[in-house]
DNA sequence: GATGAATGAGGTTTCATTCAT
DNA sequence: TATGAATGAAACCTCATTCAT
């Protein structure tokens, strides 16, 4: 059990490169911190209960974060390198022209929505510490909305709109696009069922990119 | 129509009706919190600065709240008291036809910037504990978006829409105006301008609610 | 096989099983617990006093205990396995003829005043905490006073007195018996002496086993 | 009604003569301080809960006591006054023959009983605060417990026991009497009847006075 | 690599107590 | 007399963080 052997040459005192026990801890830490994240207000996950979540002390945690910010960058910087590209491919995988623009209008909304739904807690926290002025996250936000925006200018550009004003109008739909599913739940509750809703999301986007009504209708 | 009313003592930790002083000590407490809200992210604000902002003790402080969360939750309260019927008047002070609901689009979009650049720690703050599960914070993000939404309703079933999904539309528009509105710096950093986003918000309005395109192009 | 163990986590703040240097410090607290209790009042042992007493910080004290209680309840349960038993065992060592009862009445008694003196102000303090309605307290109280009472019941129905009540009998004996002890000294300022004391709570004691008056006299 | 003009002479700043008023605001305060003690721990009744329940602030309470002790002092006092003779004059109201001894025997287990059954709170905390050293709670509890006792004294004196040791007898019986009807419920709890103690009790006094077995076997 | 243990630092709360009205 | 209000002072309790093993 004890051949720990591994780590070739330099077994330096500080942060050498990883090695496979390392990796698992590093792992484990993420995950305790996804699933606190999950079940508690941002402000109340604690360093200790990560270490408790993952099954170390919190001396362990230390080793690998130097705060709980740094781990939950950690997590949504994964999250935003898988889903960034993801939200960008669905609004560039159609040349929007009026016959499949619908179909590809709705593939947006509902991506949007299956997003929010499978990372809710990290995307609001996102939004949260960008609010706040954190750089690093706003970095990440960035990342992961400018991703679709800058694919929804590129159609807007590619489909030559008028006097358009592709940067706002990419603007409003990915924050209507993002506030809707991030609320989706609050807005059943309402009045608005989720079939609604997508159908109304496609509708605007459908509406500003082609500037024509929706073939549904 | 000053009337500070009710306040039917579900609320505060004492029970004897205020006292003209003491309404001023509250008040300033408020303002101090209200003060560091703008200063500080949430979870930083704590009770000792609150009271030593409003230059009184700690002590003070849990006369007349029980926690920090009950003071925001009275200035939310407060807030959305205000702000709630005004932007449903703005949406509600217009025929909006085609020809004086671009009008009135502007108006609105005009009405959520103006509101959220004089609110935005408090109003970021509801939907941050609204997002956490808080009900009570919820109730009040309700009156807030909930009274332009129903607006939005109202207008929409005036205009006899077809077959349309007025929840699902009002819910959309709501979520877009709020997060544009909350966002314009970001989205201005990003290539946007405030005039080109307050337009783009105007004509999503303008086009879900009357259905067709808007005479400004 | 990494079973993290269960350790049922009923009891103190954290799991992991001790540790050796973690027993040396809960043994310390609890020391330093003792000594403030033989000092002061119940309610003015603070944790602040503890953990300086102990050399440490309190921060350490809640690392073991939740609170004063805790703490104070541990020592309470030490002190009960060790004396519960010793008390049984006088009451328990004689077989109460006219001829040895005597001399084990006067152990009874001397048992009594002995423990009394060497545990006042834990004993007192079980006292205060069941009469309050503790049930942990309650619990050790039963275990100490229990232990001797159920020895006299024992040695009633051994004796096979007629129409006795071994309960009621051992009950009135107990009870006066640490009554006395505990206020031994208050009975001295006013006017008895401990050998008069222990004399009067033997020929109690003999009279209601034995049913015959004492040889003594 | 207004008609306060009272308080002829001197109406002084501080502690004049009570005044009517006045001296119903104490009572009150006493009686909700025994309605706090009969339902919390000594240590937990706070002035400011005292002043709730009585319907006053707690600016009033220190116009009559200086803290809680003062009142529960007040209390205590005039309890003791009133049932210390209560208690001597059961002990006293026989001549302790064989004939009438057993008569009056259940006549003071019953008075003890009944003494605490109706005080349990007060007599815990005189115990309480006489056993930690306070001298005024020490004084009254001396005349409580001290009345029935030298009455038994006094009769031990007239009926002349050879060579008695009336004080550590009286004090052994008092002790008895007084710890069994606090405990009285543990006991029943444990398995002895109160017909069954006051019988134990009885029989134990009965047999120290007079020497002689109760008739009642 | 991992972690028992310890603790400085800081915020939270509670109260007794005092005034000015 | 009575009491709104204010607050100093003292605990409480929790964590992030650091060592030594």
């Amino acid at each position: 059990m004890s051949d720990e052997v591994v780590s070739d040459a330099s077994d330096a005192v500080i942060d050498r490169p990883p090695g496979r026990r390392g990796q698992l801890t590093r792992r484990r830490l993420l995950d305790a911190t996804m699933v606190l994240l999950e079940a508690l207000p941002y402000r109340d996950v604690k360093v200790v209960d990560i270490a408790r979540e993952a099954g170390t002390s919190p001396a362990t945690f230390y080793q690998y974060f130097s705060d709980v910010e740094e781990a939950v960058l950690a997590i949504a910087d994964e999250m935003a390198s898988a889903v960034g590209p993801l939200l960008a491919s669905l609004v560039s995988s159609s040349e929007w022209t009026d016959s499949d623009g619908w179909a590809a209008a709705l593939r947006v909304a509902d991506g949007f929505i299956a997003v929010w739904d499978a990372h809710r807690s990290v995307l609001r926290l996102i939004d949260l510490a960008t609010d706040e002025g954190d750089t690093r996250f706003r970095e990440i936000r960035t990342r992961l909305l400018g991703a679709p925006a800058e694919a929804f200018v590129a159609v807007a550009r590619r489909r030559g709109v008028d006097g358009g004003t592709p940067f706002a109008d990419a603007g409003v739909l990915v924050s209507m696009l993002a506030h809707v599913a991030a609320h989706r739940e609050g807005l059943e509750h309402w009045g608005a069922t989720t079939a609604e809703l997508r159908h109304s999301m496609a509708r605007v986007i459908f509406t500003t990119i082609t500037g024509s009504t929706p073939p549904s209708l």
